[in-house]
DNA sequence: AATGAATGAGAGTTCATTCAT
DNA sequence: TATGAATGAACTCTCATTCAT
């Protein structure tokens, strides 16, 4: 039947109208800014009809949060490629999630929203078990490259893989999160925050630790 | 006027009471579970009182995260004070920030909170100043221990050493974040975080990309 | 046409299928418990198709009703064949109803938060009218049986049939309510409500105010 | 302070100005009707006001079911007072109480609604522990009577006080749910349905069956 | 006959803030 | 200075019913 496809394809041109409208209000609002109510008005849709693509706000977040990650992993997955050592795949690894967030800044901001929401998600949702399989495949992209650095000789033997995968990526998030809250933060911190500056600045940093002694 | 001095004096005892009970309902329900409600009820003063002592939550939050950096800014300087080399005092200080986030852990995920909140916060308000000013504080004393460091010869001397204070500073950031969310992170990474393995290992890093060619 | 009349058959079964899973929802969740999208998934139809057996929730309340008061009829009226005099069989017409409704103690739940529902049902659709005739079947077993007991001497004779089996049957449903409404009803009352005790308590005063003068 | 002693008279007139609405719209509307928006609209309110005086929906009805059994209680206790045996006085009681019920018609409407609503409802709550202390007076002014009856001999002393009267009381709320009901009643009965009559009738029974042998 | 997507009014509840006293 | 009653917009989520296909 050619209907059950096409209604097959309509709802889900309808669920990435959704996700469209949810994305760019969690981005110009923050995860606490968004409102199932905003979402329905950007989309053209009764309230109910969300109800009917996501269960809840945290499982349409859990998409829109999925749905970033989904473009983000070949974006970095392709710059890993082209580098030739490990310590260089570390390097485009890095500027590539740099470029991305430029991109996308507000990615960031709304993962981050959302980590520190506070409230302990349900995660036995769909949604959300998609969300983490992603987050554990841009881990696991860190993790071989810094194996293969140590294969190739330019990435440090005396390392564990997973905790400095971790510590990587964890310390990335930090200066990036300050680059996307720009705003709030120099607000708050009186010196000036230039990511253009900044996110080199710690590459080069993470580098030159993973970097094998004679390396430099 | 001993009457002037004496309602002075009763005004700040109010003002701290205040801040007490705010302070511990933001350490046990986080920022966005901070009630003016819970507040007022803690403090025995009804709601319309905190106003006259605070222009408006933000205010009153600036205020607790002032009152927290405050403790923690002698603590760090203890601890750089201890340390010889400019290189020692990084470790040092970045070591205290840890020990300190150990032991007041919701520090730091109010204050994320607060940072991600998204709205733009009043920041010519007083409170928000010295807040403001706290940050800077802590930030000129990594720029000090840097350039002591470069002259002691502990710690490279091609870098700049604010865009490096700030770097430091947010890549820990991350770290400590990923820390002190430690029950959502699990949910959203595959992979064990562990702030006790995880924070020295990146003061290691970071130490490491600092140091001084020969000095290792 | 056996075409019509498969066609027929299958409408009937369908229909059927549709009240037997709303009985079961509407027994399981109570009235107003009871949700036309529940009762879709339940027979594996769409919400839509429901609409095409049942004009909407009342008529469909209206038809569980029916049928349940159709396995009812057949209940009591053996109940009250078997039993000699017409006093007898009054009691035995009690005793039946309260063990149906001790077997089901739902349809009274249900019959009641329907009744109480408040907004007036539309009476014109053919299933309420099944389901008022259904009603006055029961009533006129008890009509007749006190007619009965008129004429066999042991019911008193300046009684008037119609009225006193209204009276019956609105005060058994009284106590009938009680017992089906134990939970709330504990709540409410504080005093214990044991339906074994009370129905006979009840029954017994019922007979003993019809009997007449010398039949005790 | 005379400005404690206003405040506290103006809560509670607001407070009683709450409850008439309340009542009002929980008669016409029943219980399922009743919409906090509607009670606060109804008495000029904000619909957050409401909450300071009603913890929730629960309580306020709560609260308007002691108002209501508190101005039934009074007006039993005098009927019952007046009449001389304790057999007059279970007579006395019902007649108020029907008297009361029709003039008062919504009353139980509203109390059945509430006893069937089916959720179970926190009973721990101040104003509900309040309506239950009143519902057991009720039936404790029915079980002196019984007490007293069987002391004067109008009474068959081989009947349970307590038991009986819980059997009067909910038989009797079967009769007069009838009365209440009588539209919803009338369209699911095919017998006319006379309050007038069917109250006296039930009396009358309930008043037999109570008589000690001779006393009739 | 059957679908199932869409509706949309509406539910109860929360909470930062204001203001008359 | 202190009160606390009042506000009202905002929130997420529900569900009987409709209708184009």
């Amino acid at each position: 039947m050619a209907v059950a496809a096409r209604r097959e394809r309509e709802r889900t041109a309808r669920r990435e109208a959704i996700l469209d409208a949810a994305e760019e209000l969690v981005v110009s609002e923050g995860y606490h800014g968004l409102r199932m109510d905003a979402v329905a008005d950007a989309v053209e849709l009764s309230k109910g009809t969300l109800y009917l693509y996501f269960a809840n706000k945290d499982a349409l977040c859990a998409a829109v949060a999925t749905r970033f990650i989904d473009t983000f992993i070949p974006f970095i997955e392709s710059a890993v490629d082209e580098a030739p050592s490990g310590l260089d795949k570390i390097g485009a690894l890095l500027h590539a999630q740099y470029r991305f967030t430029q991109e996308n800044p507000q990615h960031f901001r709304f993962a981050l929203g959302w980590l520190s929401a506070g409230q302990t998600i349900d995660d036995s949702s769909e949604a959300f078990q998609t969300y983490r399989a992603r987050v554990g495949q841009v881990l696991s992209i860190l993790v071989s490259a810094l194996q293969q650095g140590q294969r190739d000789g330019s990435i440090r033997k005396d390392i564990d893989p997973l905790n400095q995968a971790v510590q990587i990526w964890t310390s990335f998030i930090g200066v990036v999160l300050v680059g996307v809250n720009r705003e709030s933060m120099e607000q708050r911190i009186p010196a000036p925050v230039d990511l253009g500056r900044l996110v080199p600045l710690h590459v080069d940093s993470v580098l030159r630790a993973l970097a094998s002694e004679g390396a430099s």
